[in-house]
DNA sequence: CCAACCATGTAAGCTGTTACATGATTGA
DNA sequence: TCAATCATGTAACAGCTTACATGGTTGG
């Protein structure tokens, strides 16, 4: 069984786009807002050593150093990453990784994929702000302090804001989709 | 120095509002919404010996097991975590644990506690946000493809609603003082 | 008496971080 | 030539998790 790591997953969308050095993939998490990932050589390079140990990436010598690119096993892994469906769980505990899929979802020859992708992170998002309610309102979480009540309903606000901007991204695409078309 | 992480803050923050056994601290992990901590055995009873190695915490022996609570040393390490101002950073990467913060507020003695915690978290949230659309109006931002453009507007959602909700919570709070005035 | 709960612990591992270190290349 | 940039790496540790293990107490 193959096994990346968040991080890994980062690297491949990025290798996927453009082969690069280790250094270049530094670059990009230095200098965007992407991933919420160090840049520091001590995280990048023993995570690209471990996608070369599975046989997902390669590195070509080039001038200086060496150009990682992705094998077939490394696109095929990263295709069935892209095509996993959101859960409650992703939602509540690792939106970066999903934002990550999405953007990295850009100019795939399958747009249906991205509307899956939207679809069911709305669903998830709203399942888990409708949980986060329910306890909220249910026997235990009735007679809770006003502070700790307040601090759900941050969370509750938060998912709602995911789901708002899912069905934004969604209409925007369509958008987008109908100009190309005229 | 001492040196507390996010878990020993949350078992600190439960001890202090009524001493009780490692068990009763896994017990409400698992029951409420609280921390996004897990409840396992090896998550707690390592967390509690690193805080009583510090003197933080201290062990009464009871009927069965012991019974655990803040020691002096604990009370104002925890007093003078609750007092820190929330930095940007703290927003973008560790909002559950300011939320903590928050809800740990309840009944301070000192009600000016949470609305400076409030204050400085609409500000510290709406700085990262002005940050965001910033860096995407600039000259590396501009010409992004729609889909990583619509993922860093979520981000920027996301902390909207943050200090939406830090408006939010001020106001109720403001609203419980005057009932309770009246 | 036996299942369910109370209570505590250890061992191993995962993911990622900071800090440290090294050397080649290039432009001013 | 000398600072800045390109490029890669290791060591140590932080924080947390899962899995495993153990035993006491209590109610049906």
């Amino acid at each position: 069984m193959i096994n990346v790591t968040p991080l890994g997953y980062a690297l491949m969308g990025l290798l996927r786009v453009e082969p690069r050095s280790g250094y270049a993939l530094r670059m990009v998490f230095e200098t965007t807002p992407m991933g919420n990932y160090s840049s520091s050589p001590g995280s990048i390079y023993p995570a690209l050593k471990a996608l070369q140990k599975q046989g997902l990436v390669e590195a070509k010598k080039a001038a200086k150093g060496s150009v990682f690119h992705l094998s077939k096993k490394g696109e095929e892994a990263f295709e069935a990453w892209l095509r996993e469906p959101v859960t409650a769980e992703q939602v509540a505990k690792h939106m970066s990784t999903v934002m990550l899929r999405f953007a990295f979802l850009t100019g795939h020859p399958e747009p249906v994929l991205t509307r899956n992708l939207l679809t069911s992170l709305k669903a998830a998002a709203t399942a888990h702000g409708d949980g986060m309610r329910a306890w909220m309102e249910g026997p235990v979480g009735a007679d809770m302090p006003l502070q700790a009540r307040l601090a759900l309903e941050q969370g509750i606000m938060s998912v709602r804001s995911v789901a708002d901007w899912a069905a934004h991204a969604l209409e925007q695409l369509q958008n987008a989709q109908e100009e190309t078309k005229s």
